[in-house]
DNA sequence: TGCTGGCACTCACCCGCGCAGAGTGCCAGG
DNA sequence: CCTGGCACTCTGCGCGGGTGAGTGCCAGCA
């Protein structure tokens, strides 16, 4: 176990270390922090902090820089997370309340969340399963071709092209679009399968087929869409990384293109809680020297989806997290208004 | 006005030194084309084409490097598209075939122009004014609140909220729907303002107000989302770039985050050639040391948007602008056949 | 007039050197 | 268990010379 004046030098190698980026000696931190004690006894720490694997030394007499392991204990013990002073409050309320339909808050929160932290910011659309159903409308483009429009209460729209086996009438169309929004209007998207089930049967044997397709793409598009879109914004901020970057920059600009990738990174869309992935502790490999901070947002009590920050492991965690936190507070609140 | 041989000189040299990525001395020349003459002569003519703008050198005693206006010359009299080989148009074909709708359209032709180019895509999405109407819907969400969706020839959906000054009867909202439609459908957005012109007057007195609500929101949408979607990738193709970066990406990693000014790049939407626009040829100071290459594609003989790539100037011109009018062509294939 | 070979000159780049400074580990003493 | 002191280890930096690619100019030749 460490003691509690070890702790206090971890927690001022990592705050050091993150604002000059350089690696930090014991003379300099003591002169830095009071720690009430001599150069030489924080050396004598350091090479406890060292063996345990919360530090390490770029090259031998140089100073030390956390390792992955150091931030984890940092992030977990060390530090609170800032909350916003009242002035950067208003700024992010007033930013996001300018907004005038969903594509525009979205925009507007992965810009905030860029500005804010200086980092790559990542906002992941409203899922369509955690959302409920406002309406689900049927349109006859064509003898047998239907658009399937789905509407949210995050205000998401979702269409999808119908090539129907046989032609429709126009009455049984509409008789299936009253019946569909009888049945999940107001519902979760994620209970919309089985509340559809029996629907085929009430129709007359010639339509049920049909009425099979429209059904299945829509189940289909509940799955496929689920998830999917995301922006990113920020990548400028890549460039402030390191000297080194063309090896640092270069996956990471790669990651952040795939898709798939960035949706693992922000984590389980159920999950609401903030978290934070250090260094290793990402699959990805492009991503070993970076860290995400996740967290889920919500137009009521409970995640939709989820937003977060990439940046360097060497970040400012506290002031991440504190504004991660608040941006994603203000964008469940204007979603809730709308 | 410059000799054959001058012109040769200039051709082989932007064809080294975008090869090398190094100034480009005398005697490598002779070496590497077959040019007939010796190195003290194209040392002459290196000197008159300096004196004319179209190379420089880095440092004295050093070799020399196209200047922008050097590579304006090279593109348009000596520079010839280079087509793509039967495979390549294949594949390009195969790819973008796999695409399910509009946005996977999109996404697709972008990834495609990215891995194709090895630089940075940018794809706008076809664009109202320059699209047909398919069809217009209207749906009630609420006593006075009603959905405007629009649906394009080239299969974009654009939908907006309305809220209407008073209640719109079911019966009245249908009137003004098949009304819309039938004066609407097929023609081009464009051309709607005029035709949507004199239909409140056809409606009754108390509903005049909400359908001319309902009316100016349609034309808001045309006006507002006229040109403004579109996606790029291949940003990762950035640290490619020089050794010397951060001060180069940085500034085109900005230039990029903003809408506005990537729709500029790629130029007016109207225009469907083939544009180049060399280093300080574009207005964004952040893009003096990169080019553009755009061009318009569409679902038939016209252009509904641009698409292109943004890379240094030191690019293969021939081979980008074959990609880019290959992909272009392909894309317009696609769309097409939807 | 235009091309060629020759020649002197100029830098950017590379390499090795030595020095300074920051930082460390260890040890003996309080 | 903390402290001051001491010897040691490296990285980073500035300096200087050598190398080589490349240039400009000039006189000679078709």
């Amino acid at each position: 176990m460490l003691s509690e004046r070890r702790l206090e030098v971890l927690r001022a190698i990592v705050q050091d270390y993150v604002g000059t980026e350089e690696p930090v000696g014991s003379k300099a931190l003591t002169e830095r922090h009071n720690l009430g004690v001599s150069p030489a006894t924080v050396r004598n720490d350091m090479a406890a902090l060292e063996d345990e694997g919360y530090i390490a030394q770029p090259h031998t007499s140089a100073g030390r820089i956390p390792t992955d392991k150091g931030y984890r204990l940092f992030v977990d013990k060390l530090a609170a997370v800032k909350p916003m002073t009242p002035p950067e409050r208003r700024a992010i309320q007033n930013f996001l309340e300018g907004a005038v339909d969903l594509d525009d808050v979205v925009a507007r929160t992965v810009r905030l969340l860029a500005q804010l932290t200086r980092q790559v910011a990542v906002v992941q659309y409203p899922s369509l399963t955690r959302s409920t159903v406002r309406h689900v409308e049927l349109l006859a483009m064509a003898p047998a071709r239907v658009m399937l429009v789905l509407i949210t209460d995050t205000g998401r729209v979702e269409q999808r092209m119908i090539d129907c086996p046989a032609p429709f009438g126009e009455t049984s169309l509409a008789d299936l679009r009253a019946r569909l929004n009888s049945h999940v209007t107001g519902r979760r998207f994620a209970d919309v399968p089985q509340l559809v089930q029996d629907l085929p049967e009430a129709f007359e044997p010639e339509d049920r087929g049909t009425v099979s397709t429209v059904l299945s793409t829509l189940l289909e598009t509940l799955v496929e869409e689920t998830e999917e879109r995301l922006i990113i914004g920020g990548t400028a901020n890549l460039t402030r990384f390191g000297h080194d970057f063309p090896l640092t920059i270069r996956p990471v600009l790669e990651a952040l293109e795939e898709q798939v990738v960035l949706l693992k990174l922000l984590g389980e869309a159920k999950d609401p809680a903030m978290r934070v992935r250090i260094g290793h502790e990402n699959a990805h490999e492009g991503l070993n020297s970076t860290s995400v901070v996740s967290v889920g947002y919500g137009s009521g009590g409970e995640a939709v989806a989820k937003l977060g920050v990439v940046g360097p492991t060497r970040m400012d965690y506290p002031g991440t997290m504190g504004a991660v936190r608040a941006v994603a507070r203000y964008v469940g609140q204007i979603l809730a208004e709308s």
